[in-house]
DNA sequence: AAGTCGGGGGG
DNA sequence: CCCCCAGACTT
């Protein structure tokens, strides 16, 4: 790179953006629905997870009204597997917060989008960015890491104070010109996510190189420093899948809040004497077979999962109110947990061997 | 300030 | 196994 160490920062990385960085991503476009969409899909999640399920909810959604006039269970279908599903919920709320409370028109300045649920300062300031050329700044994971090491900080991240010095120094940066905030902002995220990255930093292809205080004193590696991890607790959990006559399967949704909130789920116990209560209720008491239990790791929580598995008599009374049976090949419309989602695609392989 | 929320990528 | 990812929200 033969950027002059005078030129400021937003102009190197706006010339490199235009060069080097990414053009290609289906959400690099005007509408302001669809940058919302991408960056509330991209929080804590990385772009080649987001690619799948972008085109499938912009086809089934394709504007504000359509996604704010569906029912949850249609977002949420859509959302399966991508996790963090408040995201989702918010999503919802908010398309229906634009509807009521904006006349159905995108609001344009961060203050309005912060009002969103699910919006916070930074997917605001993206949105305002990209959509509308404000000057306003993102400070995502990517942002964090390039300031840290062009600049040799080593705060705490989990320090408020360092955190408000990161939004100052950002906000300190941004280009002078609004029409350049869409390819400044984008050349945040496409410096940290393909050159600055997390290990192994590409600094020969860096245009910030010849400036980056972290490289000049060989401490790209510590910065920024590592967050304190948090302790895993384990967590069993119960799982009976109950099949009637028909081959259908017992779902029912979960409550809103806590872990997958709002999905469909096997009925769920917290220990194995809850599950053989319920399966006696229900009349399959001598019938439960159990299945190989397996593990699944969340962000906070190792589950210890153990299936069981019944076939119910047709004429036995389900001692539950809110089940809904769901057919096999009807599973994909529910949204369902990744590990239900391998779970019972290998259960029902095994019916349609043996049934 | 710490905890809650999923799932996957990549070393 | 580990840490992190286009974070926001609750306690």
């Amino acid at each position: 790179m033969s950027s002059q160490p005078t030129q400021s920062f937003s102009q190197r990385l706006i010339a490199w953006q235009k060069q080097h960085g990414r053009h290609d991503l289906p959400w690099q476009v005007a509408d302001p629905y669809r940058v919302w969409l991408s960056e509330i899909m991209l929080q804590q999640t990385q772009v080649a997870t987001v690619r799948d399920y972008y085109p499938r909810f912009v086809a089934a959604f394709p504007d504000v009204a359509a996604l704010a006039a569906a029912e949850q269970d249609a977002v949420l279908a859509l959302w399966a597997g991508l996790g963090y599903y408040s995201r989702a919920r918010n999503l919802h709320k908010a398309a229906q917060q634009i509807i009521s409370d904006f006349n159905g028109e995108f609001p344009q300045q961060r203050s309005q989008l912060e009002q969103l649920c699910g919006v916070g300062r930074s997917t605001a300031a993206a949105i305002a960015a990209f959509a509308f050329q404000q000057r306003e700044t993102i400070l995502d994971g990517n942002v964090k890491r390039v300031l840290c090491r062009v600049f040799a900080l080593d705060g705490n991240p989990a320090d408020k104070t360092f955190e408000k010095q990161l939004w100052a120094l950002a906000e300190s940066l941004l280009p002078a010109q609004a029409d350049d905030m869409p390819a400044y902002t984008q050349g945040l995220m496409d410096l940290g996510a393909t050159v600055c990255k997390r290990s192994r930093p590409d600094c020969a292809v860096c245009p910030m190189a010849d400036i980056c205080q972290a490289k000049a004193q060989n401490r790209t590696a510590e910065l920024p420093r590592k967050k304190t991890a948090a302790a895993v607790a384990e967590m069993p959990l119960f799982w009976l899948q109950l099949r009637n006559a028909q081959g259908q399967i017992l779902l029912h949704k979960r409550p809103q809040r806590g872990i997958w909130a709002g999905l469909y789920c096997l009925p769920c116990f917290d220990s194995a004497d809850e599950m053989h209560r319920f399966a006696e209720k229900a009349g399959v008491a001598g019938a439960v077979r159990t299945d190989t239990p397996f593990s699944h790791r969340l962000t906070h929580r190792l589950l210890q999962i153990q299936p069981f598995a019944a076939d119910l008599p047709d004429d036995s009374a389900l001692p539950w109110a809110d089940g809904v049976w769901v057919n096999p090949q009807d599973l994909r419309d529910y949204a369902l947990p990744k590990p239900l989602m391998r779970y019972l695609g290998e259960a029902v392989r095994q019916a349609d061997l043996f049934g």
